[in-house]
DNA sequence: AATTTGACCCGTC
DNA sequence: AGACGGGCCAAAT
């Protein structure tokens, strides 16, 4: 299952974001996201764009001013994604509504 | 083995 | 927006 998980971080698209619990969902593990947290936090894989998976509030979820924080809002920023304040803006949502129910096509 | 801890999430107030 | 309680599960004490 961790590759699982992993394979769901990967499938995250460059400048979007994901939220934990979202991650555990499509990982196929509802309601693990506390699962996702520390597979991050033992994350093995370097490539890995731990940095696009956030709180589902939009919040980074690393304490404010550690260096895990400033590497998720630097690279964060460098995808385009508005980060204020520890706190991403607009969670990447779907640009069309028809898309997001009828799926991306 | 019991308790605490941890890159969390949801409903409710 | 923030605070509370309940759920979840594996590692660390």
């Amino acid at each position: 299952m961790r590759e699982r998980i992993l394979a769901a971080i990967n499938a995250i698209p460059h400048g979007q974001v994901l939220g934990y619990g979202e991650v555990a969902a499509r990982a196929g593990l509802p309601g693990r996201a506390r699962l996702v947290a520390r597979l991050l936090a033992n994350n093995d894989e370097p490539q890995l764009p731990w940095h696009r998976v956030l709180r589902s509030d939009g919040r980074i979820a690393l304490p404010e001013g550690s260096s895990g924080w400033h590497e998720q809002t630097q690279r964060l920023r460098a995808e385009g994604v508005v980060v204020e304040n520890g706190r991403v803006k607009k969670p990447a949502p779907p640009r069309d509504l028809d898309a997001a129910v009828w799926g991306p096509g």
